[in-house]
DNA sequence: GCACATTGGTTGACGCAACAACTTATGCGG
DNA sequence: CCGCATAAGTTGTTGCGTCAACCAATGTGC
């Protein structure tokens, strides 16, 4: 029925594009478990709320504005927010007004939160070596950071969430993630 | 303070590592926002939806046991059995029990279903491709598959959830996903 | 300096996923 | 066949993410 509905010149998988992308959808829905899992269980933490204290621990003086957070770590501001303060009922961040601009928020990372977030790296990044890199030969990672790099230009071409400065690489204390 | 804690030899990911897995965080976090977002404002659609859908479409008799057709999608059984629900509820899919195992149900894809997933295809295939394949070269999408396998290896040892069977190439009708 | 758009951030409502508890059916050992 | 372990699904609760609405502060044109 109905052959055709004006958008028939689709460019459809071949079958390699479509073997590939069964594999990246299948990594993309198990990864995330298998991090979360691991850090509740250990930590009490989600993986998104370690990312959040790696990405202030890593920061000069250990404070970014709430945007800036939220960018690094890929994620939208509202979901940052909600995050935050489930994080500083918890007493491992905090919010202050930031001095220079009454609208912006700096989030801190606290003493405790620093303490947590360094208990929780060495079984953390066991396990991200165990599940990911244990996996791949070196070449595979130059590849695979290449194929990540392609396809971030195209998720998000204006970077305007994306982490492609991760190369901000602070030489500070601990690198663990 | 208390520098080792009787777990200091932990292997750290190197510079080439690090970046590697920055990368694939981001993806992994931008991704299913972008596939969601097209297919929710087009087709009134998950990305989950579709792809059971999809999976359902191309079994013989677009019939598949809910156990099977978990592990195809790469989820769990609680959390099929919720969407199967919803989709249940407006009639893009239908339960009945197995005859065979009182205990089992099966999950059919309903002409209203049929027809949702052909009118949704082409925009969710175009939307992969600009997204995803249109940033790599062939090379990289062997690359991809290679990579993808080996983790799927480590993040689903036994095959109980992932779809490495997805070679079950049924040269059915369309070939959308 | 005064409208007005824009930026930075928070909040509330709603939807979906994970986990645990529960139900029912099957299979198996004796 | 009877008791028990296991398999297949469902359901309820709880927590997180998204979206839209909102508020406050900044800046910009005139």
């Amino acid at each position: 029925m109905c052959e055709n509905a004006g958008m028939d010149d689709v460019r459809w998988l071949n079958d390699d594009e479509l073997k590939a992308w069964t594999r990246l959808v299948a990594v993309v829905e198990l990864l995330p478990g298998v991090l979360d899992s691991q850090l509740r269980r250990d930590s009490r933490l989600t993986n998104y709320e370690y990312f959040v204290m790696a990405r202030l621990s890593e920061a000069p003086g250990m404070v970014l504005r709430m945007s800036e957070l939220a960018a690094r770590t890929n994620a939208t501001l509202p979901r940052l927010s909600h995050v935050v303060r489930r994080m500083e009922e918890r007493g491992l961040v905090e919010r202050r007004p930031c001095p220079e601009d009454a609208r912006a928020t700096n989030a801190y990372l606290t003493d405790r939160g620093w303490a947590t977030i360094q208990e929780a790296a060495p079984a953390h990044v066991e396990n991200v070596r165990r599940h990911v890199f244990d996996a791949l030969t070196p070449q595979q990672v130059g590849q695979l950071t290449a194929i990540a790099d392609a396809l971030l230009e195209k998720l998000d071409p204006d970077g305007l969430i994306a982490v492609r400065t991760a190369d901000v690489r602070t030489g500070r204390p601990v690198e663990r993630d």
